[in-house]
DNA sequence: ACGCTAAGTTAGCGATGTTCAGTGAACGGC
DNA sequence: GCCGTTCACTGAACATCGCTAACTTAGCGT
């Protein structure tokens, strides 16, 4: 149970590099254990060999610790949704399979997503969504579909939307696994082209169009 | 701080007594302070004027109390849907009023929101969602719209899907108060209309038409 | 060898959820 | 009128949590 790696005193200039152990462990700590709780300080410390308070020297409080995990974990998604996006078609088949790709990361690291996500931030630590390059990244991407005429609108404007389908169904998949959800890769493919299309038509065909209107147009589209 | 309310022991036969008056201060308790960890055992006892080990004669543990609390919730959420889904002019119109309220629901009580759709439930305890009869209700408007031939489909499966989009706003939206969002009427409304509209679209014009594809046709619209 | 300081520890505080043994009042039976 | 049982509830304690203050140890320059 009590595996204690006496860890050796780092040397003299050398004092962040527990900085970097303490963090790796509270990470994996987190992808093995999969719940949030397991994380505790003494936990971590124990992990690292290290006594609790040495964690104080290089976080300011547990809270910060988990924020610095965070900052990795956006670090990921950002990566992931990048190569996903060259994938793509063009540029608005990019932004569909962002969207597949944002909620596969959620299901790959549920315990992290909801940390990061899922969590109330508040005052300075929460900028931590906008100070991520991910969404700036996803917002040029959005820019793309903008220019290239299949969007209209502001791109910021128009990534928070997909954005809240995407997060959404990533949120509802994480916090109720055991909800009797339909096959999972069906699930997220109909939500991200739901979000996707419905964004197209509702830029496209302006904001004060009824819905009822809108129906009344596709139905010429059938044939 | 401190008001003891000296409790009086309930009757004989009056134990249960007990039961309805922790629960309501747990959730008085949670809707003045807004914030989940204020609610600890100990304070709620306080304010019943009890010891903290007579809440555990009638909840199993800290996660009862507070499931008893979200089933509360999941009511007054049930009669909000309702009520916002007789104003629609017709069953579609219903459909986008009661993403509206689910919205507007979370945004006043997103406290009690974050506890019963944001945390994890599991095994036994993660059917609160499917018992609620707020979900059975939405899933019967969807089917009212599949009825009218304005979506097409399973009515249960189209509801996951606009629930997770509703979700995901309001989620977003409790997370991050924060974040820089547009003004929320019009944010709301949009990203509604975008599901509705998107889900509408989707159903009708079958799962395997390419993103692409649609908004070709959307562009013979435009006249 | 000495001193300074970086690097880390020991001990402890208050708060939390939870458990166990016990107490006092009300009722039924005799 | 007394007794035993049961109901409603309490006091004290445990383990764990985040966090802090005060102390110790190891290594560098001189």
């Amino acid at each position: 149970m009590s595996e204690a790696p006496v860890r050796r005193r780092s040397a003299r200039g050398q004092g962040a590099a527990l900085r970097g152990e303490v963090l790796r462990a509270a990470m994996d700590l987190l992808t093995e254990t999969g719940q949030e709780d397991a994380v505790s300080l003494r936990a971590v410390a124990q992990r690292v060999g290290v006594s609790v308070p040495s964690i104080y020297l290089h976080f300011a409080d547990k809270q910060a610790l988990l924020d610095a995990v965070c900052e990795h974990v956006f670090e990921a998604l950002d990566q992931a949704l990048q190569a996903a996006a060259l994938e793509g078609e063009d540029a608005f088949d990019g932004l569909r399979l962002q969207g597949v790709a944002y909620v596969h990361f959620a299901l790959a690291n549920p315990e992290h997503y909801r940390i990061v996500l899922m969590r109330k931030h508040e005052g300075e630590r929460a900028d931590l969504v906008m100070a991520s390059s991910a969404f700036a990244h996803f917002v040029d991407s959005v820019a793309q579909c903008v220019e290239a005429g299949v969007l209209e609108g502001e791109p910021d404007q128009l990534a928070m939307r997909l954005w809240a389908a995407a997060h959404g169904l990533a949120a509802l998949l994480v916090a109720k696994p055991y909800f009797p959800w339909p096959p999972l890769d069906e699930l997220v493919d109909s939500v991200i082209r739901m979000a996707g299309i419905g964004l197209a038509a509702t830029s496209r065909l302006g904001d004060d169009c009824t819905m009822a209107d809108v129906v009344e147009r596709l139905d010429r589209l059938r044939d």
